[in-house]
DNA sequence: GCCAACGTTGGC
DNA sequence: GCCAACGTTGGC
C-alpha cells in the first residue's frame, strides 16, 4: 500500500494508486477509509446515464500518527456489520462518491471520486507492522476489504458541513432532499450511500453562493 | 438481555 | 484539546 506524503490539507492529486476505501466486511467492529493518493483524470462526461448508487466517503485531510506511522487521510468509523458488508460490496465500477473531509478544521465536501476497482481483500490487515493490522482477521475469511477510487474533480467550491447541516435541518421541516442524509442521521458511518436526490442537490449547491 | 463502563469518532 | 454522541464490551 502506498504511504501518503505528509501534506497539510486536501487530497493528493497525483500518483498511480488511486484512492482506496477500506471497509470491514463483517464482524461489526469497524470500517475505514484510507486515501493515499488520488490520480488526476481528464474530466470525462459520462453521457448522463444513470449509475446505480452514489456515495459519500469520509477521509481525514490532515496527518495523524498511529503506531508511529503517518496514516494521514484515514478515518475509521463503527458500522453495523450487515450494512457495512452490503455497502462495501454494493459499490460498483464507475459509481461516483463525494469525498468528505472529516476530523479537521474545515469539515465538508471537497470533491468527487469514482470507483475504479470494486471490493477486494485488504492485504494490510494481515501485516503486523501495518496500522491496519487486525489479529482477529483470518486469511481465509478476511474482515476488511477495500475499493479503489480515482480522483474526478474538486467541487467548484468547498461545501462546508455547516451549510449541509443547515439544509438538512430545513429539509427535515420542508421534506427537502437532505432530510434523511446519512451524514447527520448515521453520523459515524465512514462510507455512506446517497440517494440520487441528495447527490443532485449537493451538486446544485456548487453553483450557489455560500449560504 | 440489561446496562454501566469504556473507546472511538469527529465537530468545535 | 475537549467532549458529546454513540457503538462496543463485558459483568451480572
Amino acid at each position: 500500500m502506498p504511504r501518503a506524503r505528509r501534506r497539510p490539507a486536501g487530497p493528493d492529486m497525483k500518483g498511480p494508486e488511486g484512492k482506496r476505501s477500506k471497509t470491514k466486511n463483517l464482524g461489526g467492529a469497524s470500517a475505514q477509509v484510507e486515501s493515499s493518493s488520488l490520480q488526476r483524470t481528464p474530466a470525462s462526461e459520462d453521457g448522463g446515464e444513470a449509475l446505480g448508487s452514489y456515495w459519500l466517503m469520509k477521509s481525514e485531510p490532515e496527518s495523524r500518527l498511529e503506531k508511529g506511522v503517518d496514516v494521514k487521510v484515514r478515518s475509521r468509523a463503527r458500522l453495523r456489520a450487515r450494512r457495512c458488508m452490503e455497502w462495501d460490496q454494493a459499490m460498483r465500477l464507475d459509481e461516483e462518491a463525494f469525498f468528505y473531509h472529516s476530523n479537521c478544521r474545515a469539515p465538508g465536501i471537497a470533491g468527487l471520486v469514482k470507483i475504479v476497482k470494486e471490493a477486494y481483500p485488504d492485504h494490510t490487515q494481515f501485516e503486523k507492522n501495518s496500522p491496519h493490522y487486525d489479529s482477529s482477521s483470518k486469511e481465509d475469511n478476511p474482515k476488511w476489504s477495500m475499493v479503489d477510487v480515482q480522483f474526478v474533480r474538486m467541487m467548484k467550491r468547498f461545501i462546508p458541513l455547516a451549510e449541509l447541516r443547515a439544509h438538512h435541518q430545513a429539509h427535515k421541516a420542508s421534506g427537502g432532499p437532505l432530510k434523511n442524509m446519512a451524514l447527520f442521521t448515521h453520523q459515524r458511518l465512514s462510507v455512506q450511500r446517497l440517494t440520487r436526490e441528495e447527490f443532485d442537490f449537493i451538486l446544485s449547491l456548487e453553483e450557489k453562493e455560500p449560504s
